[in-house]
DNA sequence: AGCACCACTTAGGAGGCAAAAT
DNA sequence: ATTTTGCCTCCTAAGTGGTGCT
């Protein structure tokens, strides 16, 4: 397309977001999230679905319900068709609804995540994922004490919740047949969970979206004995591991503890505890990167935490060979630098015994690659210049006469070279290394909903990085509520 | 207790787009 | 000039957990 025609596409699509894309809630005008009826189609189930591929029927205003207010001006539906219903409930926060066939399910609109609705919501899942800080310590000893509890029951439940807070499951529901088999903890079952003597729990099981989970991990004596017992005969595969436990039953339980405690608060508080204390490897007077690089880390250990994964890219091998690739070729260059510094001045071996180790790791092979490639470039360089000289007049010249012809190096430009060139190698690695360890790791999920934003944008005051490199536009749209804090907020 | 129903958060992948690399 | 990459937005599925009824 051209960029006419890109421009009118934007133009078109702008007009929708303007017209459809705003909502006034109280008298304040308020973004609407994704307003878009789902288009069918064949339904595309996560993992090994019992539908998917069944028919997604088209949904027509006819089965849409609105959520407006009294004397609000109805949005008129579209030609020839009317609304399933008109309602007035200021006690839930959608705009519209529609039941979709293939899972029986509700659809809704809500407004956007950069919305004041939304980030009260986020604010108090945040301010009672730190009121469980208080109230920890008292449910850890409480559940570690039942864990010898004589009632299978109450131990089932200690157990599950000594899961639940150390590896952050998820609380696992029942689900039906007619959806893809996944657990989360109180859903566990015979098969899912292995014993290594003397202390090993080996858990392989597919979770939400058919994501597979697997840890191994050196439990208590105590839970190593209970899951045991609970898979102890006539127990077998197909079984649940928690035959006396369901999530109603481990919620009314720690609502005992703390006002509002669910399981899920565990994944929101231990997300973000843990990553502050990553945090807390950062460098203060490390470069940007390096800040960034210990920000990306403390991330990750969250998002390995909760188990949150990507597919890895097909080209991932290949990617990490180029990275190394230029690793090397800047070393090389490096090395090149500091023997054109010895030559100016000898004296520098005694001075700086390092420039003498430079040329480690760089293979023949490669040289000899890099100086055929360098000398394509030369040559190719040449032959532009030797155009333009004879446009102009000019005699050509030799590739020997282009080398004479360059500045002779000063010791000062050599040296800002060489700084420039180590500046280069270490972002390089830098890179490298983030890239390797964020393979099969998804960042995004537990930045966008475990993770305190109160931490991230303190830890910028602190360590004076700025904002805009660690939240990009809709998060700081998202985040607008917390990024008030200083740089003294601590979860 | 078990369910149907409902409303909300959490989740990974597809695809678009612009910057970077070639 | 063209291709690749990396970030972001959009999409919608898949969870959690509440309420009210039997």
């Amino acid at each position: 397309m051209t960029k006419e025609d890109k421009e009118v596409i934007k133009k078109e699509k702008q007009a929708i977001e303007d017209k459809y894309g705003w909502a006034l809630l109280d008298g304040r005008k308020e973004k609407v999230g994704n307003f878009r009826i789902e288009p069918p189609g064949l339904f595309r189930g996560r993992g090994e679905h019992p539908k998917t591929g069944t028919l997604k029927h088209r949904v027509y205003p006819e089965s849409v319900t609105i959520n407006i207010g009294e004397n609000a001006t109805i949005p008129p539906p579209p030609e020839g068709h009317k609304w399933g219903k008109i309602i007035h409930d200021n006690t839930v926060t959608w705009l519209a609804m529609w039941k979709e066939n293939v899972n029986d399910s509700f659809k809704y609109v809500w407004l956007a995540a950069g919305s004041s609705l939304k980030g009260q919501s986020d604010f108090k899942k945040f301010e009672k994922a730190r009121e469980l800080k208080k109230h920890i310590g008292h449910i850890r000893s409480e559940y570690t004490l039942e864990l010898k509890d004589k009632l299978m029951a109450t131990r089932q439940r200690a157990t599950a919740l000594y899961f639940i807070d150390k590896l952050a499951l998820r609380a696992g529901n029942e689900k039906g047949d007619d959806v893809a088999d996944t657990v989360g903890c109180c859903s566990l079952r015979y098969e899912h969970v292995t014993l290594e003597p003397p202390n090993r729990v080996i858990f392989d099981f597919l979770g939400k979206d058919s994501i597979r989970y697997y840890n191994e991990v050196e439990v208590s004596k105590q839970v190593y004995k209970n899951i045991e017992i609970f898979k102890r005969p006539p127990k077998k595969e197909g079984d649940m591991l928690f035959d006396r436990l369901n999530t109603t039953i481990l919620n009314k339980y720690l609502q005992k503890s703390m006002k509002g405690l669910t399981a899920k608060v565990f994944r929101t508080y231990n997300a973000s505890y843990t990553f502050q204390e990553e945090l807390k490897k950062t460098v203060k007077n490390s470069t940007i990167n390096e800040k960034l690089l210990a920000y990306n880390r403390a991330n990750r250990q969250v998002a390995i935490l909760c188990n949150h994964q990507r597919a890895v890219s097909k080209n991932h091998s290949d990617q990490l060979k180029r990275i190394q690739d230029k690793i090397l070729t800047s070393k090389y260059q490096r090395y090149l630098v500091s023997k054109e510094m010895l030559e100016l001045d000898p004296a520098l071996k005694k001075k700086k015994p390092e420039l003498g180790r430079l040329s480690r790791g760089i293979t023949k092979d490669f040289i000899k690659n890099y100086e055929e490639k360098e000398l394509e470039k030369k040559k190719a360089k040449l032959e532009r210049d030797n155009e333009k000289r004879k446009a102009e007049g000019k005699e050509t010249l030799t590739l020997e006469e282009m080398e004479k012809s360059k500045r002779q190096p000063t010791m000062e430009r050599l040296q800002k070279q060489y700084d420039n060139l180590t500046k280069r190698i270490k972002a390089q690695q830098l890179l490298l290394i983030d890239k390797d360890e964020n393979k099969t790791t998804a960042l995004g999920t537990s930045k966008i909903n475990y993770i305190d934003p109160r931490i991230s944008a303190a830890w910028c005051y602190k360590y004076n990085v700025p904002i805009e490199k660690i939240f990009n536009k809709s998060l700081r749209n998202k985040f607008k509520w917390a990024v008030e804090v200083d740089e003294n907020f601590v979860f």
